[in-house]
DNA sequence: GTTTACCTTTACGTTCACGTCAACTTGTTT
DNA sequence: AAACAAGTTGACGTGAACGTAAAGGTAAAC
């Protein structure tokens, strides 16, 4: 075996350094469905990519419910009507909108931290001749 | 005149399309500091700029109060012991790893999206095939 | 066979980021 | 002067995303 194909939810947890409850806060939410045998939850590959896209959608700053809707959105694209496809491509659209200015901030945000740490840089270096 | 040099905090809530509740909120924690002319608020543009600081951290999904923390050690950049500096510097680079991860978070997205949006013009292209 | 480790549900508690009154002062308009 | 707009400080309410404790099931290890 060259890859585990299931997984327990403390297998996860420890992995992606989480708790258990939050899984299970996922699952309530229809984030995550693992099957179960007997009562206990059982996550396959699947699971596991499904809540690595969840956890980098929360690093995005997306909540809960927006990234059901981005799962939700990719769901219905396997036979949803004309209609919902039409609907689907807007919203698809305006999360591109969204991703370009979350980029746009990260860039600004950049420029500001690589001015702070010059100005760093120089202030530690007046410091030192100080010293001298 | 060519710009407005203050503001009112109404005036703000318009531009920015937030409550003047959210402004007063972000004061309470330190994230503003406006003067008074008596007890009313007074926005310079520095405070403007600041409050554009603010919305573009919450848009990248910081909390007020990591943003408060950015913005205390830009001003430590100012008037620093060595110790501080360096400590600083680590603070930044802590950043920058963390908005390198988002860049690439957003890229990620962003494929998905595309990969999305391919679908749904493919499922389109079907049902209007099987229409005629 | 019972401790140990891991899993389960139920349910109440908590923090963050505000929203929503309430009661008040301070100009401004009529 | 009376009304109205815009600002102020509390204080309590709320939804999201969990934390935490309670009470118990299950299966391997000793």
């Amino acid at each position: 075996m060259t890859e585990k194909t299931t997984y327990s939810i403390s297998d996860l947890a420890a992995e992606f350094d989480l708790t258990t409850r939050s899984i299970r806060f996922y699952e309530d939410h229809q984030l995550l469905k693992p099957t179960r045998r007997g009562q206990t939850r059982i996550y396959s590959r699947q699971d596991r990519v499904q809540l690595k896209l969840i956890l980098r959608g929360k690093r995005l700053g997306f909540s809960l419910i927006e990234i059901k809707e981005l799962f939700d959105l990719w769901d219905a694209t396997t036979g949803g009507s004309e209609k919902q496809l039409l609907l689907l491509k807007e919203k698809i659209d305006e999360r591109k909108v969204n991703l370009e200015q979350q980029q746009h901030d990260i860039k600004m945000l950049q420029l500001e931290l690589n001015n702070a740490q010059n100005r760093c840089e120089q202030a530690l270096v007046e410091i030192r001749n100080n010293k001298a």
